[in-house]
DNA sequence: TTATAGATCGATCAAGCGATCTAATTATTA
DNA sequence: TAATAATTAGATCGCTTGATCGATCTATAA
């Protein structure tokens, strides 16, 4: 086996099991037997089992905080921004990615303490990048006058809900999905949108 | 100690212990030390640590039934009627019990095929409360006709959402938010709506 | 060839788990 | 009051857990 071919595998192993049984009973002799590799070899490569834990959902955060990043890089109009924000967030992340954003979602709350402040810090990192793009579009009179805190998190609120009910074999595409939810977060579900 | 005092206080613990630690990593003997009773009569008003976890699901997702159709009896226009169902789900549901409503969230996950089963039956049952009073609304030509599902999943989550980011001592009432989060959803965030 | 660091193994540890048992106590019924 | 049932406590069972152990094996460098 190459080097870190076994750690690889580990990580891997552990992303199925945690996704599929949750981090408290998913045993490290669950993921030796998943990867086929014994128990104590785990200890080799990780601290402890927390720690694999913590990669995965480190990893995953940094990424989907690059994707974001690069939408807002690429794309100027700020309407347009924030409707691909929602896009990638949806499409590329949380329903292309849903182990790793499920993990996220669930099991977060058996990091440690320090690391869950590293955590929760990621995440600030994340909401501030819808917040201030929201931000912009309130300052431009382009979105209502709403509480952004509010906004920021019924987007996130949507977006996550989104892998309790997607169905890889459903009658709706990913693509498709977002594209109905960020016509309801945009437009609203009222017809008649006078007063 | 009275009767049935005994299975209260039990009840109240767990809902307290599962709350704060997740339903896997509370034991027995915690729910017991803090209801200050002995582990072993636990077993005598349940048959075992997951016949709790059913119980409190099963009773705080029949109130929230029980609540969402007394507003659904009491209110014959559509709009408000959903505007209602929304702020009494959100406000005297979710925020007011947010200790169960994190709770069936979190740690449905852990009940036995069978009770799992009888769970989904009971989403479905909210599921459908939202569903059929959308369903009225598009018939009426009252909101767009986007896809229904997508749409009462997006209640759902920013509903669901709310309790992972609302705090007591926060600058905004429950009443405010579940304000905030109605409007966003009904008339959406963009200001200019034509295309 | 020899030395060294990393990788791997099966066996095993102490701790804690859900659950059960026995025995004692209290409440209810006849 | 006597007999029976319900309730309680504490000790304990069998088992699984995360983690560690010393002993090998493997690959590379000197």
């Amino acid at each position: 086996m190459k080097p870190n071919d076994a750690r690889e595998r580990l990580i891997k192993a552990a992303i199925d099991l945690f996704y599929k049984k949750g981090y408290p009973t998913t045993t490290i002799r669950d993921i030796g037997k998943k990867a086929d590799i014994s128990t104590s070899v785990i200890y080799h490569y990780f601290k402890d089992k927390e720690e694999m834990l913590f990669e995965i959902i480190q990893l995953a955060g940094d990424d989907l905080f690059k994707l974001l990043n690069n939408v807002i890089e690429a794309v100027d109009d700020p309407v347009e921004c924030l409707e691909k924000m929602i896009k990638a967030h949806m499409v590329d992340w949380c329903l292309k990615r849903r182990k790793e954003s499920k993990i996220i979602v669930m099991d977060d709350a058996w990091l440690t303490k320090e690391r869950k402040k590293i955590n929760i810090d990621s995440q600030r990192k994340l909401y501030s990048l819808y917040k201030s793009k929201l931000n912009e579009l309130q300052e431009k009179g382009l979105i209502v006058n709403t509480n952004l805190t509010v906004l920021c998190f019924s987007i996130f609120g949507v977006i996550a809900q989104s892998i309790r009910w997607y169905r890889e074999k459903g009658p709706l595409s990913k693509e498709e999905i977002a594209q109905n939810v960020i016509h309801i977060l945009f437009n609203g579900i009222l017809k008649l949108k006078k007063r």
